[in-house]
DNA sequence: TATTAGCACTCCTCTATAGTGAGTGCTAAC
DNA sequence: GTTAGCACTCACTATAGAGGAGTGCTAATA
């Protein structure tokens, strides 16, 4: 258990490294106000916050720095939730002035907002379109062999693809086909799109039109729609404006992680609401060893949520990006779109 | 004029240099096989290069490097087209394996092959949507009071939007609304549907339905069509592995050049066909001074075109690029999608 | 006259050295 | 239990010298 005073040492030490990005003397410390103790004393509490795993020291005779797990501790227990300035408010509420409002609009906007806000990378999961469920299809020919497939979704998403029209089919027949799906599989979620289509509406089509597998094993080829919640990121060059990514090399695994779209989607929990951070290693990935990550999730009108990140070093304002995230993850739910 | 000796020993500094991204000695060039002239000669040679404007030192006892000009002469004169190896050949006809072939899939793919090849950065300029004409119009209503406006073009491209529909309109209103449309408007080309709409469709719809104000002004306002060309990267991060990019400071400033989406259109020439190489700062923009950028264009089907770029040092590799941007236009421009 | 060998000179790069200052750990006094 | 004092550590900076690659110029050579 730690002393009072190895509290508020430990609260002004990650403060201070937070804003400065300096270790931190003992000499700096016993100057701030509120702290009545000497230097020495407060070299000797850190001497004991060393040896409990809190802080580390850059060389021997260097100030102190928060560990991983002194920024654990601080992140548990002296982050006092911090009220969100009217300034952010604004920027972020700066969202919802348009009339028509537009999922992916909205989405790209507050990527950019948000990294704007915090000076870290942002990045936003949208909405995962696997769980919309079908609202209408459409078929819109383009020359005698080729046509778009479209399909409406309930949250008004549109998936289009382009498909080849078996020779055999008359503009009669595609709009049967398209009669017949809008028949069964209206209000399945496309992630068992391609299930229900062999079930129910596969032997359909084929007792009316014969061999149909040119035509639709393309267009509902499951992969494909795997719009895998798609990713929007902002403020990507923000880290390089940070001292601790000097270090070309770190830049670069950081670049390459965020290129890599599966290996980006592993880093917001799987199944979580709430505000989550990830502290250095906590992340697993080597490159992000020494950054923290804050996720959030946002739902949208019902259900269906996308989740919001922000990468930042382990250094980062861990009290002002909470702030933010709340207000906005709660904004995005409060708004009905 | 310059002699054929001074050719020969430009060539060789560029390619020398091109290679090893090290300032070029007059040993180095004398040893090379080829060159029967002394060491010394060569010095002579530099020297009446380096005053006629071709090449630079990097300090008062440095081997040369060349100069900006330099580049621009080697370009124009001592490029000889190489032939593309059948590696190369084969990475970019994978492009077509697929059956299905579609158009945002093969660039988002062509992007990424030709990073690969080149080591470079890739960026692509998709059709411009805006010159694509109307091929049917859809609405899907979602809910009571909102809806999807969907447009498919002639090339199978399609645009969505989310709309309020007026609480007067009902069912049947909407789909005299569609018939309209798709009555006057089909044919025209994206970039003029505002006007058309205005001109033909506004007069009708009102007409027969009273206001439309609030239906179609957010459909067709010709900002949010502005698809602009959609914009694709492939190895983003690849220039952080050239030396002449361990300037964080340089990075920086490119990396942003490239979140700007303006910006980055700028770099493509407005109205040329065929291979443009711009070095340094030919580019006029400051982050690339130590950049060249060889752009070219292909045509897709009949009209459209999109354009196609890498982004590498100066001291990039012109012949091999030039080879693979000519092979690769070509083959887009062959196949027919 | 064109080419080349030779040599002095320049300047980058690397290494070693010393000096400075911020900060610590420990001891002894309060 | 707290604090003042002091020796010590180590990063950082500046300086100097050695080594080496490369040049420019001069004079000899073909």
């Amino acid at each position: 258990m730690l002393t009072n005073r190895q509290l508020q040492i430990l609260q002004v030490i990650v403060d201070d490294f937070i804003a400065t990005a300096q270790p931190v003397g003992s000499r700096q410390i016993a100057k701030k106000e509120g702290i009545p103790f000497s230097a020495a004393t407060i070299r000797n509490e850190m001497a004991d916050l060393e040896d409990l795993g809190f802080l580390e020291k850059t060389h021997t005779s260097s100030g102190r720095v928060p560990s991983e797990k002194g920024y654990r501790f601080y992140v548990d227990h002296l982050l006092k939730p911090q009220v969100i300035t009217t300034q952010d408010i604004k920027a972020i509420q700066s969202l919802f002035q348009d009339r028509v409002i537009e999922t992916e609009q909205v989405i790209r906007k507050s990527a950019s907002i948000l990294s704007d806000l915090t000076t870290y990378t942002s990045i936003i999961l949208g909405p995962d379109v696997q769980l919309h469920k079908v609202k209408q299809f459409a078929i819109v020919s383009l020359t005698a062999d080729s046509a778009v497939a479209i399909i409406v979704t309930d949250n008004g998403h549109v998936e289009n693809r382009l498909i080849s029209i078996p020779k055999n089919y008359s503009p009669s027949d595609i709009e049967k086909v398209v009669n017949i799906l809008n028949d069964r599989l209206v209000g399945v979620p496309l992630e068992q799109l391609q299930n229900k289509l062999e079930q129910e509406a596969a032997t359909v089509i084929k007792q009316h039109l014969g061999a149909y597998e040119g035509l639709l094993s393309s267009i509902f080829d499951i992969h494909k729609y795997q719009g895998e919640g798609k990713i929007y990121y902002g403020g990507k060059t923000n880290m390089l404006n940070q001292p601790e990514f000097h270090d070309l090399n770190k830049v670069r695994m950081l670049m390459e992680l965020m290129e890599r779209t599966s290996q980006i989607q592993s880093i917001f929990p799987l199944d979580e609401t709430g505000i989550h951070i990830r502290i250095g290693s906590e992340n697993s990935h080597l490159a992000m060893e020494d950054c923290s990550v804050i996720t959030a999730s946002y739902s949208v009108g019902s259900e269906q949520k996308g989740s919001i990140a922000i990468i930042g070093p382990t250094r980062m304002d861990y009290k002002r990006v909470v702030s933010i995230l709340d207000f906005m993850t709660n904004e995005f739910t409060k708004r009905i779109w």
